[in-house]
DNA sequence: TTGACATATATCGAATATCGATATATACTT
DNA sequence: AAGTATATATCGATATTCGATATATGTCAA
């Protein structure tokens, strides 16, 4: 059940950070990762992907190495300290939205998150 | 402290929706009530509002009205059933999403949202 | 009374983000 | 041999928001 895509504007740069975080992974394995982890709720597109990854590599936040498995050569991102920081503040950032937004939906603030 | 516009991307008819469920409001009068609830996480800008408030109507979601108050002429808006039905879906749509970040940003899944 | 600021609505162009379509190439399966 | 999955990439179309700008009235202080 893939949500309207507009809601992910802006948060899909945390969710590739975030991932980057816990092991180094190449594009594909992020798409899949992405799906099975929210339940197919992020159906995250390989155009919408790898333009993003070679932006966060420009900015600083990932860095690139090559690796080849069975006559396929992947790219796999690694995240770097400037990437780490970064993920945090998004991290907040986006917590702060999330509580925001269930404040004005009426529901309690959940200050878990 | 806002956060980053684009996470409020197809967030922000849900938004105006949820205002209007519970009543009458004109234009401005949601920009500050937006401000006040989240605490200043949201700033909606005039320049997105008006043109939304247009669209909504035009989709049958909102109908509109002109009230005077004090020489200034304000147009209330309100919602119709057809937009309380879309209320609903963009609650639903809304509260998957933020749930299935929470389990990507490894936090507990949140039930209660 | 004049100037500044808040109220109130509106439009337009620019910037940003995502997707669909398309392209390329290899591996695996039937 | 053909089709599907893996893997990366680019481009144009679409959607959303904002900043700038415009207009007009009310209020308050100097």
């Amino acid at each position: 059940m893939p949500v309207d895509k507009t809601l992910l504007s802006g948060s899909t740069s945390l969710l590739i950070l975030k991932l980057l975080s816990e092991k180094d992974m190449y594009g594909y394995e992020m798409i899949e990762t992405l799906e099975k982890r929210s339940e197919n709720v992020f159906e995250l597109k390989a155009g919408t992907l790898y333009p993003l990854l070679h932006n966060l590599v420009s900015q600083g936040f990932l860095s690139c190495y090559e690796e080849d498995a069975g006559g396929k050569v992947r790219k796999y991102y690694h995240i770097t300290v400037e990437g780490l920081r970064r993920l945090k503040d998004k991290e907040k950032e986006w917590k702060e939205y999330a509580n925001a937004m269930i404040h004005v939906l009426g529901g309690v603030i959940y200050e878990g998150i």
